[in-house]
DNA sequence: CCTGGAGTTGTCCTA
DNA sequence: TTAGGACAACTCCAG
């Protein structure tokens, strides 16, 4: 006799609380069998290096949530749901939604296919507002952040308030994958390095959470400029991954007292940015690949090889640029402020493409979204509709001075430069020769010449900026 | 259809 | 030393 039960697909929703598809099923069904399926048919693009690495951690932990009771499996979905199907008694299949065009095309065929032999059911489980529900008067969906988030979302109905019930999941005999079948590790001494930092799973990201809004919310709108400081919470990989859904953040900030407005609001903002990111992946599919402002295929990008490799790796000779891209190669992550610096010096300092950077970016973070990912490169390189101008280019030096006053985080990331007098620290290329020799420190030597003089590329980025102008 | 104000995150020069 | 304006022009959005 086969067994009675409802099967709940995780995806981008690696969490037990608040779960929008399991506290559907746990109020119909007795015995829920939680499945993970690695796809790799379906998948565009492939995950990146970082991303196979959370994953699989948090594969690991979510199976003891579960008490060992996760299936794991590998391959085409429909073929993998078939087979649960065979097995057991299944009366209802559900996930929560993703929004990733290659996941929405698959997600559309599969429900046809299996709607025909069960019921299934898809919910909301990681954005506050469906993209297709914010939309203009018009009718159209909105281009710029400040009316899609003040007017769109903030005038919408108010987001589902988290919630949780309690969950059965089914103690099952399937024989389904190992965790090491997936092949998401390679064992690198690379993979475990970047982890030390960081604990995965639902509970830290609680955790981490309740911490952040206890301390480091406080002065957020100011602190999070300084990568230092411990003023933004680092939550972003886990909300990538769902173990903490942007609700819980979004009414656990909303009911911080001895919390400044203005702290509240601009944390609250930057789940706005996350949700405009998804609503333009979701209503412009090729945001990932394609300029948003089609003017720009015609910009005249520079193809040096050399030169993205030395940003890739943290070797430009710039030292902030350099302290992000290590942070990144290092830890899974980089601080907002530094992101911004590094990737409008490879967009416009080198004249890169803002795709190659998306793709590195793309490997090498733990965060790593399709959607947030190419929106802020878009966003950066001045290819998006609420694009920066394109003037705006960050002087590195300057973005140092300011942002990393101390020069604790260069320091850290390029110890190299550990004992350059502060006033040099920020453009060691300045740095008279008594001094350098006094330390024993050789530009060229013991860190790069600059791979690009600032001033003269800037001058250079403009112009080029200008030519695009007068061809259009 | 027309109009006017606005658009996450900066830099540089000048007075 | 510091504050203010220039830096482009265009599209978006709401009234």
């Amino acid at each position: 006799m086969k067994k009675k039960i409802a099967i709940h697909w995780f995806r981008y929703d690696l969490r037990i609380y608040d779960n929008p598809s399991l506290n559907h099923l746990s109020n119909n069904y007795d015995n829920i069998l939680g499945v993970y399926i690695f796809d790799e048919i379906n998948s565009d693009p492939k995950l990146g290096s970082a991303s196979m690495v959370w994953l699989n951690h948090s594969l690991e932990y979510l199976n003891k949530q579960l008490n060992g009771n996760l299936v794991i499996l590998k391959g085409d979905p429909k073929k993998c749901l078939d087979e649960l199907m065979n097995f057991f008694d299944v009366q209802e299949i559900s996930w929560n939604r993703c929004y990733e065009p290659w996941i929405i095309k698959r997600d559309k065929n599969l429900k046809i296919y299996l709607n025909k032999k069960i019921q299934v059911n898809s919910f909301n489980g990681s954005l506050l507002w469906e993209p297709w529900k914010i939309l203009k008067n018009d009718g159209t969906p909105y281009k710029i952040f400040t009316p899609f988030f003040k007017r769109g979302c903030l005038s919408a109905s108010k987001p589902r308030v988290p919630k949780s019930e309690r969950i059965n999941f089914f103690n099952h005999n399937f024989l389904a994958k190992n965790l090491s079948d997936l092949g998401l590790l390679e064992n690198k001494k690379w993979e475990r390095k970047i982890l030390t930092d960081w604990r995965v799973g639902e509970k830290n990201a609680i955790e981490i959470m309740k911490s952040f809004f206890k301390n480091g919310v406080k002065d957020y709108s100011e602190g999070r400029n300084f990568p230092i400081k411990k003023n933004v919470s680092r939550l972003s990989p886990y909300i990538h991954w769902g173990q903490i859904s942007p609700h819980t953040l979004w009414y656990e900030v909303n009911s911080l007292k001895n919390v400044k407005h203005i702290d509240v609001e601009v944390f609250k903002s930057e789940l706005g940015w996350r949700e405009f990111a998804y609503y333009l992946l979701y209503h412009f599919p090729y945001l990932q690949k394609k300029n948003l402002k089609s003017n720009f295929d015609n910009f005249q990008w520079l193809d040096d090889e050399s030169n993205f490799k030395k940003w890739s790796k943290g070797f430009t000779g710039i030292p902030i640029v350099d302290a992000g891209m290590r942070e990144l190669w290092q830890t899974g992550y980089m601080h907002n402020r530094p992101r911004m610096i590094v990737s409008s010096f490879l967009v416009k300092n080198l004249l890169i493409h803002w795709n190659r950077g998306e793709e590195w970016f793309w490997d090498c973070l733990f965060d790593a979204d399709a959607a947030s990912n190419s929106a802020s490169w878009q966003w950066v390189a001045g290819t998006g509709t609420d694009s920066t101008p394109y003037f705006r280019i960050f002087n590195p030096v300057t973005q140092g001075k300011k942002f990393d006053p101390n020069g604790e985080y260069i320091r850290k990331y390029v110890p190299e430069l550990k004992k350059i007098p502060i006033k040099f620290l920020f453009s060691p290329w300045e740095c008279p020769d008594d001094i350098s020799n006094n330390i024993n420190f050789k530009l060229g030597k013991d860190y790069p010449y600059p791979i690009i003089d600032l001033k003269e590329s800037r001058q250079r980025a403009l112009s080029t900026y200008n030519l695009l102008r007068q061809k259009n």
